[in-house]
DNA sequence: AGCTCAGTAGGACGATTGCCCTAGGGCAAT
DNA sequence: ATTGCCCTAGGGCAATCGTCCTACTGAGCT
């Protein structure tokens, strides 16, 4: 068993325990217990916690980056493809209903540490956003694009928050409708000013 | 110094601080220190930290309580209610942007935690939705108003998760004009079916 | 066969955690 | 003056935290 293969277990093993139970509220010795070291070996693969939260970071950033390139491969239109970033919120109903969403949890608890890391997990925001601004200047709505990236961005966590306190899947599903409805009616030719910011359908 | 007065002092200390760093991350020697107590003391006013959290949550039930009389009396009509709630973000806009939204954060953390606090936290949640829906039916959504007060809910826990990752004030103000004339927008007259939620305006 | 060395196990470090006990100060009633 | 009690201080409990060190194993090279 190489040493990269025992890197990338812990990195996986820590990437699901920071979701489920938070980083401060994970420690070391749970990591351990999960990939079946000790942890006196634990420390010759990760020197400090902090280092496992940045690789931890990075592989999630990667991941996200694959899943984007498959979404983009994967539909035709931009609209289809901010369609399937709204339906992470039906296909992860249930951890998210748990747990929240991954990006927008580590986010505010790594701002409430003011952990050092704090402004590289907003990269993992970022890399949605930019995704999305993308997709909605394809869409014919290059004036105002980012704006709309960080008003769906928005909607999804607020979705992910209330989802996790009020466990109510009726909730999530009529939300999910109400935001790829917004999106349908999100065309260029139908909005004068680009600076008003368009939240409106026909 | 009463009892009284010094368990007050503790609870507001702890509210602050678990609102600022999170409450795992708050220990009893924090607190302590603040408040200007010995460690040994603190134990006569509370026995364990879950005691501590209940009565931070029921101290911000009560706030919030009050805030809401405080808007129901200061605004004439429920449109101006609705808009008094949605200003919290801007009233609030520094500490959300460091430390995200009070609610929200805590029923992320305790939801993580599985603490058997969760459900209490999630009651400041339907304080305000509950003072929302009732806002909605009074402007004449008696059919849909739940949804709609989820809905406004929902915007506010993604303004704030984004606002603390971005700390992007630009981005604070437009989603809250934004909100304001989504509420303005809300007519029942114009709607035909109730079950549509009816994110549009004319 | 002997050596190197990446990778592992296990223990131990000082600090801090939540929690608990006990001794005593200060004030009110007697 | 003495008693009784609310409140406090300080220490200390076992457990766990992140971190670190050393001894050992086993495979590969010489």
């Amino acid at each position: 068993m190489g040493a990269a293969t025992t890197r990338r277990q812990i990195v996986e093993a820590a990437d699901r325990l920071f979701y489920e139970r938070g980083f401060e509220a994970t420690s070391f010795a749970d990591i351990a217990a999960v990939v079946g070291l000790s942890r006196g070996n634990f420390y010759y693969h990760f020197r400090t916690k902090d280092e496992i939260l940045e690789a931890v970071i990075a592989h999630r950033l990667s991941n996200i980056r694959e899943q984007l390139d498959a979404w983009e491969a994967g539909a035709e239109t931009p609209a289809e493809r901010i369609r399937s970033f709204i339906h992470i919120l039906i296909m992860n109903e249930t951890k998210i209903m748990a747990h929240g969403c991954p990006v927008g949890t580590l986010c505010s608890e790594l701002a409430k540490l003011d952990h050092a890391a704090k402004d590289e997990a907003t990269r993992l925001f970022t890399l949605f956003r930019d995704w999305l601004s993308r997709q909605f200047a394809a869409l014919g709505r290059e004036a105002d694009a980012d704006a709309l990236a960080m008003h769906i961005l928005m909607r999804s966590q607020g979705v992910a928050t209330l989802a996790t306190a009020f466990r109510d899947e009726a909730f999530v599903r009529r939300e999910v409708a109400d935001m790829c409805a917004w999106v349908a009616a999100q065309r260029p030719e139908l909005f004068a000013s680009p600076e008003t910011i368009s939240i409106r359908n026909a």
